[in-house]
DNA sequence: GCATTGTGTGTATCCGTATTCAAGTCAACT
DNA sequence: AGTTGACTTGAATACGGATACACACAATGC
């Protein structure tokens, strides 16, 4: 594992610039760090010496000295659904703007996890952004943040972390009393990951507010994924209780449920049935789809997330819920209601 | 810059742990370096140690001396093509089965390029995987590789560097044969990008086709975007000129294609004209799609690319085109053909 | 004028591991 | 027994930059 790759040629170091320009190698270092003791003109030679030169710090260096490595871990485990790329391309540029590295950790449900994020330890990252629903298991969770700054988006967890999701609650309750307006009745559900805490809490929620406004559960279908194919099946599996209404734990559980119901049902959107999701992925927006969803806030969420990291101590671990926005499209509809 | 995160607690070092084995603190780095010269004895007691005691080595440490980090700094500039996040998920999963960790980078092309890459070079990584196909200029992409090894993905470059495409000649040739077999013979053309190097390969493979098998462009459109509206605004350009079947530069192009033609359009895929594509993401086997199209052969493209980083000396540069695989579905259909 | 304070600089050392070098052990062989 | 050589091991040093410390020097106080 260690002879991978051989040794590329050896840039420049601060001593040999600082031999070049006839200062301290330290002087050289403490150009290079802000709010250290040196004069703006040996500064400013120092860094116009290093520019004519072609000299970059070696951070690798830096990271021994200072014990820090400016380096986030971030952990995902499903880039198939669109909702994880979309964060990871917003949090890896957020990161990039506070000047921190991405380190992308794909964990896979197989192996065992503590060997696929080894790297979180000897690489010495600062701190970790999760991004996975189940793969992770508690125990996994607390061992791969130990003693560092940490988040963990969308999940729920009994760890002393950070965890930042879109509010559950409100959205399910938004999106149930949208479609109790509407007038739909029969209103069916398919779960995702019915054994990850969010799953649980949406699927909750979701019951809950059904029950508060007198409606009773038509039908419920899991396949235990988030993916279209999932969602397909689980779309159909609820037919039978005629629904006249299908809440899907994810957007991509709703897509692939609304081909289910209108290619293999043959039945129309909304005026069958309606259908509305959670998470509002670029998708939900696409015309053929025009799915109703609940927004999760992703800007505020990394918005967040970074707060965590910037400079002073670190901020005491809270659970922090943010209210997304129902997002009304045509996939839902009020009944008799013919005009488009 | 640097004083954003406080340095968490010290973990144990070789030093502490030698000392509290009674070994030196070589023998627990060689216990630690595969091939190093230590008696299995004295290393399996060191391991033993190790576990008991928590002992990991510090990565950054090893870094220093060996000046290898093991990193691989992989450049993306656009997660909301699908393909992407695909490439992402297999090319990380497969560093990391190598015991390489990943380094994102996403480029956006709005700020310096370079200030953007620079971590690649501070951080010396090993090696640099490109997956961007226009936001990096030639001028960038020497300046981001240099001294290093490196595969850029489904691009093409002047440059001295190791490119693996999936061969555009052979899938455009497939397509165009394919769409004219089933007796199309107005055929349009919808580009994504064209000044990158692969969308100009993609187009002139087309038109080149199209010519030998005595057949004139019945039009072409782009909105220099692969994105689903790109590829809906681009489709409605080409009615004007009756086309009986589209070719899109890429999946996701077609896929907001299919909708205009069907929702905007009113047209039947594909009795009133045909659609295909080329990549083979995901969302192109989706019932509603069932978007014929030109697989890129992605696991042979990570593995190549792999291969590039594993041990001995790093192969010479080369420009590898793969062939991919021709993936016929119900987007395209002979004329007249009325049986699905 | 001298003590005081503050600023800017260089020297020396440290960060934690890999590796070179020399020394030591032991078996094999002449 | 003496020599050779292979194999282990520890001591010492190197990797490149950050920083504690000491010191030089200017500015300030009385």
């Amino acid at each position: 594992m260690n002879d991978r790759l051989e040794t590329p040629k050896r840039p420049m170091t601060s001593r040999q610039l600082a031999a070049l320009i006839g200062v301290s190698q330290a002087a050289v270092s403490r150009a290079f760090t802000p709010g250290s003791s040196i004069s703006p003109e040996l500064r400013e030679r120092i860094l116009r010496g290093a520019r004519e030169f072609g000299y970059q710090p070696n951070a690798i260096a830096s990271m021994l000295t200072t014990r820090r490595t400016n380096i986030i871990g971030l952990v995902v485990s499903d880039m198939s659904n669109p909702f994880h790329p979309a964060m990871v391309e917003r949090l890896t540029r957020g990161l990039q703007r506070l000047g921190l590295q991405s380190l992308l950790f794909n964990v896979t449900p197989g192996a065992r996890v503590e060997d696929q994020l080894i790297a979180i330890r000897t690489y010495n990252v600062d701190a970790v952004i999760v991004l996975s629903a189940t793969v992770l298991s508690e125990r996994d969770l607390a061992w791969a943040v130990e003693g560092r700054r940490a988040v963990v988006l969308n999940r729920l967890t009994t760890q002393d972390i950070t965890t930042i999701c879109c509010d559950t609650g409100l959205g399910m309750r938004a999106l149930v009393d949208h479609l109790h307006a509407i007038g739909r009745r029969r209103i069916g559900y398919v779960a995702g990951l019915t054994r990850s805490a969010i799953g649980m809490e949406r699927h909750s929620a979701f019951t809950t507010r059904l029950a508060e406004l007198g409606m009773r559960l038509t039908g419920t279908a899991s396949y235990e994924s988030h993916s279209y194919e999932a969602g397909w099946k689980g779309a159909l599996d609820l037919l039978a209780g005629k629904p006249d209404a299908i809440l899907f734990a994810t957007d991509i559980l709703a897509l692939g449920g609304m081909d289910a119901l209108r290619e293999a049902a043959g039945l129309r959107i909304p005026e069958d049935i309606a259908v509305a999701g959670f998470d509002d992925i670029a998708l939900a927006g696409w015309p053929h789809y025009a799915l109703t969803t609940y927004r999760q806030p992703i800007d505020q969420m990394v918005e967040l997330t970074l707060s965590q990291f910037t400079a002073g101590p670190a901020p005491a671990p809270a659970h922090i819920a943010i209210p997304g926005e129902l997002v009304i499209r045509g996939s839902t509809q009020r009944l008799g209601d013919t005009t488009v």
